[in-house]
DNA sequence: CTCCAGGTGATGG
DNA sequence: CCATCACATGGA
């Protein structure tokens, strides 16, 4: 395992458990295991800006650097929401403070995490069959698809192989039998419309990444089964558009409970970091802002 | 057994 | 525009 040293804190356990991907796993006590198209990688936490890595440096260089997003720098990023920067920044005395607090604890909470960029077939699948799942669910089923239709590669590191994502055109031919043993319901049908429509050239992913937002996200909608909420995550999680929130379940009860309802996310080109703190923050205080019981 | 899950589409006001 | 409802099935 090669050195690496980071820039910034980097927290493995918190990035596997952010609700933003879902095949990252810890094998064994502080064995991560990381997957990005053909590419495997094995990673141990030794300090909070220092890994132990299972690939050489070219490949972190040209894979990792760039799925970690290490590029950016997220102390900066946050600034404007921290401490004395932001009480600097509020001598007016008009600002709220409930709501600015909030964000500030929620950074503080999922300090580490980085906001991946992953593949983006991968993301639209993943979403899609992530609607109306628990966070444990949606592992389960993608599990059993890579499981079953993806192909297989070997390691150093595990004596089975690791299974990679299925490509498209492996899903485009499946009876929709297979498909439902996944445990996919009536998702099923909605993958198959998004494998169709990526490999016939409707949403080629190359193509998609040159478009506009506003054009992506009316490619991406043109899906059967995706709406607002997916088409934000492909595009916040798959294409790096960083400014895009998903509003789901959780986001919505943070903004009555804890911005009176209104919108805190404002129209500003990071606003999907900050979003992907707040939903970790939630995901961290379940009971907090568990579904009141209707009566 | 019951209830809920990182929603969406169809339908009806 | 907004309010309901069905949708399949794994977890808790």
């Amino acid at each position: 395992m090669r050195k690496i040293r980071l820039e910034e804190p980097l927290s493995l356990r918190k990035i596997t458990d952010s609700g933003q991907c879902f095949r990252p796993v810890e094998l064994e006590s502080g064995l991560y295991r990381f997957i990005t198209g053909a590419h495997i990688l094995y990673c141990e936490q030794h300090t909070e800006t220092e890994l132990r890595v299972s690939c050489g440096a070219r490949e972190w260089e040209q894979v990792w650097r760039n799925y970690f997003d290490l590029d950016r720098n997220y102390r900066a990023v946050c600034a404007p929401f921290l401490g004395e920067k932001r009480r600097a920044e509020t001598v007016s005395g008009t600002a709220d403070t409930s709501g600015t607090e909030f964000v500030e604890a929620s950074i503080r909470c999922g300090w580490g995490i980085r906001v991946l960029r992953q593949n983006p077939w991968e993301m639209l699948a993943s979403f899609i069959l992530s609607q109306r799942k628990s966070i444990p669910a949606i592992r389960t089923a993608i599990r059993l698809l890579c499981e079953r239709f993806g192909r297989k590669k070997e390691t150093a590191y595990e004596a089975a192989p690791v299974s990679l994502f299925p490509a498209p055109e492996l899903l485009c031919n499946l009876s929709p039998e297979e498909l439902l043993d996944c445990g996919l319901g009536y998702r099923a049908a909605y993958l198959r419309d998004a494998a169709e429509k990526t490999c016939d050239g409707t949403l080629e992913p190359a193509r998609l990444a040159s478009l506009e937002d506003a054009a992506l996200y009316e490619a991406l909608c043109g899906v059967h089964g995706v709406g607002k909420k997916i088409a934000n995550c492909v595009m916040l999680f798959g294409y790096g558009r960083s400014e895009r929130v998903p509003s789901d379940v959780w986001i919505s009860r943070i903004v009555e409970k804890k911005f009176a309802g209104t919108d805190p996310f404002p129209d500003w080109e990071n606003a999907g970091l900050l979003q992907q703190y707040v939903f970790y923050y939630a995901l961290e205080h379940k009971a907090e802002f568990r579904q009141e019981l209707s009566h």
